[in-house]
RNA sequence: CGGGGUGUAGCGUAGCCUGGUAGCGCGCCUGCUUUGGGAGCAGGAUGUCGGGAGUUCAAAUCUCUCCACCCCGACCA
């Protein structure tokens, strides 16, 4: 491709609006425009790569054994009263009538129309399993679209829906799953890591997301550095401290702790580690009932684990409710005397002669134990986010940190939507049965932005080689001046195209200087310079953008040379 | 939806407090010079100052209102 064949449209400077890295990349690098809240234009360049990242989803799901149909962005609003999510689904689903005022909604998601499709065309168990998938833009009226494409209302998804006669069925094809996904993200040129989820809105119970590690990432991320355990904060668990509770060797003593509210405070007022004070939060839950919460002091609550233990899911108690039940104040509230339930968080009951509030505004308590200055928690579970440090629950190392954006997750459906929507076969006996449902999701657009975040340098993208919207820029430096520079450049160009490469031929004339710009902004991973200079004694200039190195290559061995930085690493 | 903020040329911004002919940098157009790291000189084009209403002789500037966008929280690929 020739530039001036093309189009390229780059920024010095980014737009306000734009935050994150790579939203500010893709703006000035011109893959991306915006058109309002969350609605972008994949502009040319931007299209490329986002062609690429499909292509390469496409066949690993082919490879994999799923079938590819395309199903209509718009679905009729009864096919979702069936499934019940009509009502369900929230406002986050973008809701309209057609000229008949019929309902209708633009797909966030696609179970109901293949389900619809499952029940029409699978009448026996010797069809199963079936694996469909799509690439297609969704629509989600996001509470907050942010970061560019990161987060946009319009995406582009992959969303592929499996059913198996059964349960064994369904862990076969989610493993398969599992593995054309590790291999997608492996052939992107990606750092990533599969970690166990939590199954969320959608329902069901096995569940892995995808994460691509960056630390702009809005995801946690807890793994075990000595075994492959990985998962996201939310669901990772806190498991019982191995040391059993040391016995106490302090007695009970009222401390005054005046304005020392939170644990951070009253650990530096008391000069007493921070791990050895307990945090109590009063919640009430959906039955208008307060329980006190216990976490230690330099823990935080996982507000989706605590949401488990109450039928109706709860809310932090106010000030005034505290007041009232209590008669003391937050920040000096505390389990001892209390009346109310008192669910403990493992650790918390794993400890001895710890610190707490003494329910007495301006004073706390010191040397508290269970069993002598209270009694023993009545529940005792785990309702804290892991922290660094923390043992694996697979009991084989300690877990670290870091943060991820989440470019895929996949899920073992069961029968939550098969039931609804009566996807049933049957059997070898003649009998009727529902089908195993799966789904797995990519955020394909999703994952250029990722794929940003972490590979780019002050002077732009640098593509993973699989991505790259050209593998090869040609820059001519004084094209329209010299024969001898036209003349190099065009046999190179022609040369490189015959040998299956993408190259990009900067044809526009413009000094080096917006040239070396304009290529290192869209990050093509390998730069080839043709000027006067290096000519005369038979050479052009190779430079990859990712190792940054200047390397002189005769000019009939340019070819090659590319040929052997482009061997694809499969695997 | 709640809290905070911003809307001035394609992009980045000054001007607003204290009302009086809308300015700058980049980009764009023309010409000449230049050509290995975002060129120089000369000339030029582009603004319903987010929309509407009000106050005033006069509004980018003050008031009201609507809208859009961005940032912080719950949702998600």
């Amino acid at each position: 491709m020739r530039v001036s064949q093309f189009f390229i449209s780059t920024m010095k400077e980014a737009p306000a609006e734009a935050e994150l890295v790579s939203h500010k990349l893709m703006l000035r690098a011109g893959l991306i425009k915006k058109l309002g809240s969350g609605l972008y234009t994949w502009m040319p360049l931007g299209l490329r790569v986002l062609r690429k990242v499909e292509n390469i989803v496409r066949e690993e799901m082919d490879a994999a054994g799923a079938v590819e149909l395309l199903m209509p962005a718009i679905q009729p609003a009864e096919l979702w009263q069936e499934s019940g999510r009509w009502d369900v689904f929230g406002p986050q689903m973008l809701r309209i009538k057609d000229r008949h005022e019929r309902d209708f909604c633009f797909g966030p998601t696609h179970e109901e129309v293949i389900s619809d499709i499952a029940r029409r065309e699978i009448k026996s168990y010797r069809q199963l399993p079936l694996n469909f998938y799509q690439i297609q833009m969704k629509f989600r009226d996001e509470i907050r679209p942010r970061f560019g494409v990161m987060r946009a209302r319009e995406f582009m998804m992959k969303d592929a829906y499996s059913f198996d006669a059964d349960v064994a069925g369904l862990e076969k094809t989610y493993h398969a799953m599992h593995n054309a996904y590790l291999r997608i993200f492996t052939r992107l040129g990606l750092k990533f890591r599969p970690v166990a989820a939590d199954t969320g809105a959608i329902g069901g119970s096995g569940s892995h997301e995808f994460h691509v590690l960056a630390d702009s990432g809005e995801d946690a991320i807890a793994y075990c550095p000595a075994s492959d355990y990985a998962a996201n904060v939310e669901l990772a668990e806190g498991v019982t401290p191995k040391n059993p509770r040391a016995a106490s060797t302090q007695a009970m003593q009222k401390v005054a702790t005046p304005n020392k509210k939170t644990c951070e405070e009253v650990s530096e007022f008391l000069k007493l580690p921070l791990q050895q004070t307990v945090k109590a939060l009063v919640v009430m839950g959906g039955d208008n009932q307060l329980t006190m919460l216990l976490i230690r002091g330099d823990h935080q609550l996982n507000e989706i684990k605590a949401t488990k233990l109450f039928a109706d899911g709860f809310r932090l108690a106010t000030e005034v409710e505290i007041r009232a039940a209590l008669n003391t104040a937050p920040g000096y509230l505390g389990p001892v005397g209390l009346k109310l339930p008192i669910i403990a968080d493992r650790t918390v009951a794993a400890m001895s002669d710890f610190v707490c509030g003494a329910n007495d505004e301006g004073f706390h308590l010191t040397g508290v134990n269970f069993g002598r200055d209270l009694p023993e928690p009545a529940q005792v579970v785990d309702i804290r986010n892991v922290i660094s440090g923390d043992a694996s629950p697979d009991g084989k190392g300690l877990l670290e940190l870091c943060r991820g954006i989440e470019v895929g997750h996949i899920f073992q459906l069961r029968t939550k939507y098969s039931d609804a929507m009566k996807v049933t076969f049957l059997d070898e006996g003649g009998k009727t049965q529902v089908t195993e449902m799966g789904c797995y999701g990519i955020g394909v657009s999703r994952i250029v932005a990722a794929a940003i975040e972490q590979n780019h340098d002050e002077c732009g993208i640098i593509w993973p080689e699989a991505m790259a919207p050209f593998q090869v820029s040609l820059l001519a430096i004084g094209m329209k001046k010299s024969e001898v520079v036209k003349t190099a450049v065009e046999k190179i160009y022609s040369d490189l195209r015959l040998a299956g490469i993408d190259v990009l031929l900067d044809d526009r004339d413009e000094r080096p200087g917006v040239m070396f710009a304009d290529h290192e902004l869209m990050g093509i991973p390998h730069r080839v310079v043709i000027g006067d200079r290096s000519l005369q004694k038979g050479e052009v200039e190779y430079q990859g953008r990712r190792e940054g190195q200047l390397l002189t290559v005769s000019l009939q061995n340019i070819v090659s040379h590319l040929q052997s930085k482009l061997v694809v690493k499969l695997n």
